[in-house]
DNA sequence: ATGGGTGCAAACTGTTTGCAATCTG
DNA sequence: CAGATTGCAAACAGTTTGCACCCAT
């Protein structure tokens, strides 16, 4: 029902495809991302202690290993959000594509969708002859909480 | 003429107001910004070597001390491209705003303006009752050169 | 069986921090 | 003169890498 849900065996073909192979680390990393409820940004590090408290125990390179190999067939996308590291999600497609609002402050983090936004930024791109891979909208700010 | 220009004077005076003090290294840090032709986004680590062979010998800590607090200031903006480290660039009024096209291979990086991304920004977070304090919009993809 | 993948520990990069000395307001 | 600021060296965090062993195809 989730047209974003890679099943092992599909998991298996695209890595195949490539010359690379289905391992159980990446499988059980993958699965990470897909249990998570609306596709959270997870941060290596988070990932490499959930999966210790499943009793997988992968190691912080092959995490690091795992997630580059992913970002670069597709599968995720890299965020550079306000927390000092690096944040993952899955790649969705363009209709559920989404930019983000950061608070600066307490780090809280929301969505947001807007077509024209991906738009402008793939006309923009395409007028200097770039093909995208991403298009990213941040905002920095301060939350009601944090605003004084 | 250029109205983001910042003189001695009007540094010392935004620093003062704030508690802070004026010091050789801060004035010679935004002399540099203020040098590039373009407002270019450079990394700490560029202005460290740059201040040095124009026998500036300002350590490093000095300088990340120091975009820190012109971040904070606002009279810098803190960009995260691709490169693994930050840059930072003259934050120029809303007129200028711009935002960067990155490719990821070579790293050649292009700006450009568009007021319905800022608008947009600032709408969506309005909405959510951020105030907003940067707005950017960053596309990853591949440059004709880089393209295969 | 062969070459891609893993884990471990060590290396690295960019950035931050503690502290004594120094300078600004 | 008090308190902010600096430089230095050491500490840090997140990430990457070399290498011997292992496993998917």
């Amino acid at each position: 029902m989730d047209m974003t849900f890679y099943s092992a065996e599909l998991l298996k073909q695209e890595l195949n495809d490539r010359g690379y192979r289905l391992t159980p680390q990446r499988q059980k990393i993958l699965d990470i991302f897909q249990a998570q409820p609306q596709g959270e940004h997870l941060s290596a590090e988070f990932l490499h202690q959930d999966l210790s408290q499943e009793g997988e125990h992968i190691s912080l390179s092959t995490v690091y290993r795992t997630l580059h190999l992913m970002v670069n067939m597709g599968l995720l996308r890299e965020l550079e959000l306000a927390e000092g590291h690096k944040h993952y999600e899955l790649n969705r497609p363009l209709r559920e594509h989404h930019h983000h609002l950061v608070c600066v402050h307490c780090n809280k983090t929301l969505e947001f969708s807007d077509t024209q936004i991906d738009q402008v930024g793939e006309k923009q791109a395409n007028a200097a002859g770039y093909y995208v891979l991403d298009c990213q909208l941040t905002l920095y700010g301060t939350c009601p909480e944090c605003d004084r």
